[in-house]
DNA sequence: CGCGATATTGACCTGAGTCAATATACGTGG
DNA sequence: CCACGTATATTGACTCAGGTCAATATCGCG
């Protein structure tokens, strides 16, 4: 599904190698196994063995959590160049949550102590996994803070201009978000409900901050999504 | 206020210095400065440039959030052994949360760019690091997870069972929260406004799960707690 | 012992969840 | 290319968990 050059400039593109040599890129490659998914297919879910990170060489890529009563979280969803799954491995680590293609996918992996023996030969790999470990942490730590104070107006702003700025493309209607994202999906991401989201962004559209159709949304007035998220 | 031996006991105890030998211990403690703080006294602010890895020698250290309003976040409850602050330093990085002592506190901590040094030179530290810094992270997913999905009855559950975990010790009232914490504070770490807390607590104490007064909580039957966290 | 901080409890109100009916966008096949 | 059918979205009506404001009670320190 992809070439080798392909693979190696996706790898090669990754914030962690950035500070390896092409030649050492060319044989971190041969350690990557590619696998193409539909559409909805599972990836790997919350609980399992977790052993392998992968990165997303083309589609979208859904990370989430579940609940007993069917009711889902939307954690992140990803695009092109994006990793996941075991970045440290631990022995009798498992997923803490699950990875759905949400478009079709090729993703590339490899096995976590492949990974592990990268970690322990490039120290500056290592230092920047770290800074990115801590980047996300501290976005999950943004999102408790909102959904911990924050109503859900403020909360969806907040969601789209994140997904303006990971996925966002200027286009005549605005900056719009690359990704086919449904109303549900978008309440998952927020901590509301579907028909909640939808009233929400039909107020945003009258209000000319947003236009929004079927699995779409495009972002016409960003100032004024900022300036609701402001307290 | 700490001796030597103290200052070298809290620092080999630290989970990623547990690969290094007793004479690296020694020589990497010379790195770290001590100082004390009256409770309340501010350690850091979120937005500081974040440059001190901190580690509690004694005491309890508060991690909060804030917002314009004034509702406040309280992301964890640190004691004797615990570390935070800047762990992976990168430049141009600010605090993303305020640290408080709660108690009469006693704080070991060093520069960022000396602990990074201890990282480019022992790659078993730095993968302990990641490990730990999963850890946290999935722990925040299950904070979103809670407040997106969960009620306040379920998600109080969760922070009492959490913080028993953590700071329990058993006592003739059950399970003692080793920790002088509110209404106030354990509504800010749910989610949650005191008072909701309070007639959430006092329903718990009528069902005869838990024991409570003036900060202070015991929890009497974990189990009952437990069952309500499911589902 | 008395006072200030903390906790409880009550009354009220509102944001947002749920259920349900209707409308609309968009892909599909004719 | 259009019409149809279905998944998706919208909107309404209702309900309720839980937030807010306020009055009272209580703990434990000085």
């Amino acid at each position: 599904m992809c070439d080798l050059d392909l693979r190696v400039y996706i790898l090669g593109r990754l914030p962690f190698f950035e500070p390896l040599a092409a030649d050492e890129i060319h044989e971190i490659n041969r350690h990557f196994t590619e696998r193409g998914y539909s559409p909805d297919e599972v990836i790997y879910i919350e609980g399992d063995p977790a052993n392998r990170l992968y990165v997303v060489a083309d589609g979208n890529v859904k990370l989430m959590l579940h609940t007993k009563r069917g009711k889902d979280v939307l954690l992140d969803v990803l695009r092109i160049g994006d990793f996941f799954g075991s970045l440290a491995h631990s022995a009798g680590d498992v997923y803490a949550e699950s990875a759905y293609a949400h478009t079709p996918v090729c993703a590339l992996s490899t096995e976590g102590p492949a990974f592990r023996t990268i970690l322990n030969d490039h120290p500056a790999v290592a230092l920047r996994v770290m800074e990115i470990m801590a980047q996300r942490l501290n976005a999950a730590n943004e999102k408790v803070r909102l959904l911990s104070t924050a109503n859900v107006e403020q909360r969806l702003a907040h969601v789209l201009l994140t997904l303006a700025d990971k996925l966002g493309e200027s286009s005549d209607q605005g900056i719009l978000i690359q990704m086919p994202l449904g109303r549900a999906e978008l309440a998952e991401m927020t901590g509301t409900s579907p028909e909640t989201a939808s009233r929400i962004l039909s107020q945003f559209q009258n209000d000319g901050r947003v236009r929004t159709g079927r699995r779409w949304t495009a972002i016409t007035d960003p100032e004024a999504l900022i300036s609701l998220t402001q307290d």
